[in-house]
DNA sequence: CCTAGGGCTTAGCACGTGCCAATCGATTGT
DNA sequence: ACAATCGATTGGCACGTGCTAAGCCCTAGG
């Protein structure tokens, strides 16, 4: 036996294009020019390379491939596996790249991948171009690659110039949103959220600016939670522990609204009925039966439009300056919300 | 000093090993050599090169380092971005294959992106092996990589004698959970589920023979839906129709369990109360104040660890048989399930 | 002064593919 | 019949890195 390492041998090779070439009785070059569809060869050529192709089971070598280009055509993508809408826009990006001839290159967020490990690695592999969710701004791989290649920043406000930002237009959701509720007669609307990264801040100050836009100011009522489940059952909690509960709580995501509409059900308090409640997303969670959420709808087709869209701008003309979108947001109106209760 | 100024340089293009080494005042080949940690460079020329690839931001080439050595260390990872059970798994391999010196190619299925399109991009990427959870086994692709790499077929059960299976020991896990509730009391037990796939009609069989093994053979009542949250509202809403409600309900997955539990909740029947509820996986969703399921845990360490150790024996010794493993089930008991009504 | 030897460094090929330029063979125009 | 043309095919270099073998310089020994 070989004391050596049979590691370093497979047990099968996967074949290349010489190997084509050899079995079909053709040259290397000519297997390339008929599986790049190029002009050229003639029908009988063409037929042979196939099906030799076809019966070896050839697959082109990506990494040559690659090397041999000066183009990738490889956009980064970062997220955070756990966080539904950005696996969606994740998703969603992986098609619409493949549409317009380009790949995506994932790199999800965990404890113990970092931004800066997840974005060195995605650097390595020479992607064109980053799409961030919610990016440690002070990682050295990142301001590298904003000097580098067209970066997206998804999900919340930037300061930094070198990076396109694609973001909901949270002011005019939130604003539609207190519009629909007070619509339905509801002053007292309360706010669950105000924490978590750039976006919780946000979200809350939006909330509060078009409550004192709409003459509310002093209904104001915020419940300092997260964005996830068991933020809003806690924000619930709270909230009956009150004298009085609000007749409208708007959750500031769909988890958070979630959350809410269990808590209250559970202790017999009946959505919409005595309470109205929102999400925000509109994700899968918001349109289950028994949640059935008036949900803010974060777009996740116009948040990919906008970032390949900035990406192949910047990609085309480097000298581009970087742009901020909004994109829009529209109300999913379900049966979560109602008439305000009228004996507050 | 220095002629050129090399610091304020556009900067359009990646670092290459040759930038290093010009900036260095070295060789190519000793740059590659610092950067390996091989031995042989001095410790000058050590500190130069590193400043110089440091200075310039230099990253590997992945394409090109992969190209040159026959093994890319990369194991490719099929999975469904919507489970969460499949999303853990591929974050923790992600992290368990670094720690053993292999990347991870993730490849996620959508609606668009098949199983056959998925694998073939991962062959493309020349991934040494596949973890892949619920595979459709008519793919080509699938049966090209069978035939040339370790391929370990998560989730379900397989007739592939090719692949190495892992999956979690739903018959223990079934029995230890009817026995969790027939120690409480309870004999009508129901089962949500029995869609889906192999995992669907095979949990359904287990729970029926666990109930028969127990006696229990006459109270066997299982309501057709699959795994989703919706499947779960669903069951809910087909056991309220009837003249009695069963005293337990096991939901066949988490998302099943909580639809059951929340449709039960908006319908004002009380949870453990009147009817207990179980889910399967332990997922986050099973840990919701909310909905706070007991629940069979399915183990994601323990899946790893037996889908890296599979890729590895086989790795090592390509004639190795695939082999079968059932990890574990054990029981994470909450206050969704209590002792059964007495007035049934 | 010459040679052997050892520590550092570099020359050169290979990986699989894309693409430009060159070659081949056959047909057409005059 | 000969050159020109055109379609079909191939030669050859390049991409960036890993690795083997060859080269360089310097000191010690004769």
């Amino acid at each position: 036996m070989d004391p050596h390492a049979p590691e370093d041998r497979p047990a099968t090779r996967m074949p290349t294009m010489r190997d084509v070439a050899q079995r079909a009785g053709v040259s290397r070059q000519l297997v390339s020019l008929v599986l790049r569809g190029g002009p050229g060869p003639s029908l009988e050529s063409r037929n042979r390379v196939l099906a030799a192709a076809a019966e070896l089971g050839f697959r082109p070598n990506a990494s040559a491939r690659l090397l041999r280009q000066s183009r990738t055509r490889l956009i980064g993508m970062m997220f955070t596996a756990l966080n539904s809408f950005e696996v969606r826009v994740a998703e969603r990006l992986l098609e619409r790249a493949a549409d317009i001839g380009f790949g995506v290159a994932l790199g999800p967020i965990t404890d113990r991948r970092t931004t800066e490990i997840v974005i060195r690695e995605l650097l390595e592999q020479r992607v064109e171009a980053l799409a961030c969710f919610n990016p440690d701004p002070g990682s050295p791989a990142l301001r590298q690659a904003l000097g580098l290649m067209p970066v997206v920043w998804l999900g919340e406000r930037s300061a930094e110039p070198r990076a396109d930002v694609v973001r909901t237009d949270d002011d005019a959701g939130l604003a539609i949103l207190v519009d629909h509720l007070v619509a339905l007669g509801h002053r007292d609307i309360a706010f669950a959220g105000g924490l978590g990264g750039t976006v919780g801040p946000d979200r809350a100050a939006t909330y509060r600016a078009a409550m004192t836009s709409r003459g509310l100011a002093d209904r104001i009522d915020q419940v300092l939670v997260g964005f996830g489940e068991e933020d809003g059952a806690t924000a619930a909690r709270v909230l009956m522990a009150r004298v009085r509960l609000p007749t409208a709580v708007i959750g500031c995501s769909d988890h958070c609204g979630a959350g809410l509409v269990a808590t209250f059900a559970r202790a017999g308090i009946s959505v919409p009925g005595t309470v109205s409640v929102t999400g925000y997303d509109d994700s899968d969670i918001a349109t289950l039966s028994y949640n059935d959420l008036t949900a803010i709808r974060q777009d996740v087709d116009l948040t990919v439009d906008a970032t390949l869209d900035g990406i192949q701008r910047r990609l085309s003309n480097p000298a581009s300056s970087p742009r901020e979108v909004a994109t829009q947001a529209t109300l999913s109106i379900r049966s979560s919300t109602a008439r305000a209760r009228t004996n507050a």
